[in-house]
DNA sequence: ACCTTTTTATTGCATTTGCAATTATATTAT
DNA sequence: ATAATATAATTGCAAATGCAATAAAAAGGT
């Protein structure tokens, strides 16, 4: 059953390349239209939860936090509470395109599982739940 | 449903994070044991068929291809009928290794489907297998 | 209260990555 | 046969990536 790692691995890669070409105009390429997704979807997350919750590399994240925030998407708030933390939140900006961000996660996604009943499309996403890493 | 892409995307960062931890010290990570798995497992593919079945970037594929090939583990070859291509093959060294890389790949992949069922293994492949891109 | 360990953000640095362009060969169309 | 198109390998270059190290704060243990 290791044909299904590899499966699952061509797939994401696959997608990224799309998802590159997809966005490359307005520069949101490399998953940096995940962060505007998530941070509309669960503002105040600070940056390592987001990094955790995108599964990336938290240098990276950081990173491309940093990016976001110069370019008016995203902004940063110290916590009242925690000195260590920094709290990310989305913009006006960020609000604005998240619309467009998210349909095309969801025209992909439709795309993706078009050969798959309802029923099986309901059993994949409760098997892919099942795995662990 | 467009969890699912979504969970697919986290599923193969975190096996990446895993597999370049894994394989740092044998300085094979960054999917280098990937090419050696699939060099020993079709021989003869040429440079861009192997770009693709790996999934990767052509660019990138060729160089890490490069890599291998100065390290010892790939050879390639000229095709006696057609100039463009050069055929990838592993080396007694790549054959060597070849074990205990995909020994990896299975060890993961237990790991991963541990809370599955085999019926329900069988189903995810299947629903896998279902997915375009 | 104090020491130890853990967590978070951050930076430096070398490596990796991939787009765009180039060259050479092969394939297809006229 | 020739021209146009497509495919493969390759290189330059700028950007992205991620490991390792650092600093500061928080959490946990005694």
């Amino acid at each position: 059953m290791f044909t299904i790692i590899r499966r699952i691995g061509a797939i994401t890669r696959l997608i990224e390349i799309d998802s590159n070409q997809h966005f490359k105009p307005l520069k949101l390429n490399n998953d940096l239209f995940i962060y505007i997704i998530r941070a509309v979807e669960q503002p105040g997350m600070f940056l390592a939860q987001l990094a955790d919750a995108v599964q990336i590399d938290r240098t990276t994240s950081f990173r491309t936090v940093k990016g976001l925030v110069n370019r008016g998407y995203l902004t940063l708030k110290n916590d009242p509470d925690n000195l260590k933390i920094k709290r990310v939140y989305p913009t006006e900006k960020a609000q604005q395109i998240y619309p467009e961000l998210h349909a095309y996660e969801v025209e992909k996604s439709q795309h993706l599982l078009a050969k798959l009943s309802k029923t099986e499309q309901a059993t994949l996403a409760q098997l892919l739940d099942k795995l662990q890493v």
